[in-house]
DNA sequence: TTTATATACATAAGAAAATTATGTATATAA
DNA sequence: TTATATACATAATTTTCTTATGTATATAAA
């Protein structure tokens, strides 16, 4: 897939956030929601997404079933109760980072 | 000094962009000015800032020259022409993303 | 006076988190 | 039968940090 050294650093935030609205979603199922959601300005990896989602399991911020579809295997990911907790966090946290961000960049909107 | 997963990526736009608003600065100069700017938000580590500084030199963003203040030894940077154009772009890809991971994470400022 | 803190640079070792390259396997459209 | 899409995974490598050191001067505090 593709690149953005920006995105370095929020790529769990993402997958949390998502899991959040989604109750449950596989690998793959995250990779098109991303590119759809983002316009194809965010592609994810398989080598960033696939380890990214073992460590939030081994964390103890997801947890994983899987299910056959059409010969195929998917593994779901759904939130542990701890996942939720993370992704306020997480989500407090990527706010302010972007507000910090947008403040030294100049790019806040206008705030009269 | 301090951390952010979330700064990964961006500090090369920081440096250019604060180059670009003050036409000349020195490294420690530049820690302090995040620090203030971002209240104490985002702390660039020397580690990550120097390496940063030299890499933009090599590629021909920055150019620099040296002056003593104090029996100490300053290192200004200021923008090459080539580094000028790149802040612009660099600031372009910082508000895609920004727009892009705001949208992902559901941070949007009502869009009414 | 000597100790801590601030100023000012730099680099090396290590860790984190990506990219790129592979690999396996099935389904479907060309 | 070939390419593309779906679906997972991991290894090698690279990028980009953090943490730890190191050098050196100035100044305020003890």
């Amino acid at each position: 897939m593709s690149t953005n050294p920006l995105l370095k650093g929020s790529l769990q935030t993402i997958i949390l956030k998502l899991l959040e609205d989604n109750d449950q979603m596989y690998g793959y199922e995250i990779t098109q929601k991303v590119k759809e959601v983002s316009e194809g300005g965010i592609m994810l990896t398989e080598g960033a997404l696939y380890p990214a989602l073992h460590k939030l399991e081994a964390d103890g911020f997801l947890e994983t079933f899987t299910q056959v579809v059409d010969n195929r295997v998917r593994k779901y990911y759904r939130l542990t109760e701890q996942g939720g907790k993370e992704v306020t966090s997480k989500l407090d946290e990527a706010q302010s980072f972007i507000d910090q961000l947008q403040t030294l960049l100049n790019l806040k909107p206008a705030t009269k």
